[in-house]
DNA sequence: TTCGTATACTTTGAATTCATATTATTTCAA
DNA sequence: TTGAAATAATATGAATTCAAAGTATACGAA
């Protein structure tokens, strides 16, 4: 399903390869988003306690930026996590501005519990791609996202152009 | 920031691929959004008008596949277009279950003079890529979309071997 | 014809998400 | 030392989003 917009062969291709980006991204979480929600969690909510599984535990402006969410949604997110007694905060005694978030030993029975389900449906539908072209997706990908990030200024030059 | 969870290494180069694939989606997706938040948009609306603009009036069930949306959500969305005099409802006379929806002249104007501006802004982000990268990446994505698709199944199988 | 099922849309309730404003704390310069 | 600016978290308000329940309409079989 292409686009219809008439622009110029540049523009036909660019519009075309986000299409697909977007759709394939949307479509994968998705499919992983119902077997979550059978475990009582949210896509969301699955990203936090996997960051404090992996990486240990953090403060939110960390979290933040890891899942790339902004402040408010990670306060809410820890919010509904503590409440279910998964995670836990704690008031920085260095910085004591900043609340360390850490999973209870609940926490971490239950992440590793749902992990690998969760890693194992992922496996499978990128199975869809050989190794190779995981792999050339994934460069493809990291391409991409470094030079959007780096554009923060460019809605003006796009604006200027139009 | 590769993943650090232990696992096989098909699991880790998976994991890997989807972690870019949604990292690039979610930074390119927030380039955009900035932008169009400026004209009064979110994402799902600007999706709403530009499938109006380019595919024709069209009732909310086809809307909600086409932008891969429930239709509740689709409701919502049109609803808040509605208000602001830029779509309109008109129920189907063959089908009375139906609503068609359509752009006004008013939301023809607008969304004309807005879409360019945001064709630009993804030609410029994708960019980064040179013409035969954006045509495969764009291959590597439908292939693994249509793969996801296909695999609503899939929790099961995956529950089953972990 | 009529009843059961399927379909299109709407409504409801909960969670996410962002931008913005507020509060508490830290840091740095005068 | 004191006060201004920066930072971390939280609160607030609006829109998105989904799943599930509800309503109106269509369609097909008995």
């Amino acid at each position: 399903m292409p686009t219809r917009y008439k622009g110029s062969p540049e523009e036909i291709r660019a519009l075309n390869c986000y299409i697909k980006l977007t759709r394939a991204s949307e479509t994968l979480a998705a499919a992983l988003r119902a077997p979550l929600a059978r475990e009582g969690l949210t896509t969301g909510q699955l990203g936090v306690l996997e960051a404090l599984l992996h990486l240990g535990p953090m403060n939110e402006r960390e979290l933040g930026r890891k899942l790339l969410r902004s402040g408010g949604n990670i306060t809410v997110v820890v919010d509904n996590l503590e409440r279910r007694g998964l995670v836990g905060r704690e008031r920085s005694r260095e910085d004591r501005r900043c609340v360390t978030v850490a999973l209870t030993p609940e926490g971490l029975r239950f992440i590793r519990g749902v992990f690998p389900g969760h890693a194992a449906r992922i496996t499978a539908v990128l199975s869809a791609l050989s190794p190779e072209e995981q792999r050339e997706l994934g460069r493809l990908c990291r391409k991409l996202g470094r030079g959007a990030e780096a554009e923060d200024v460019l809605p003006h030059r796009a604006m200027a152009s139009g």
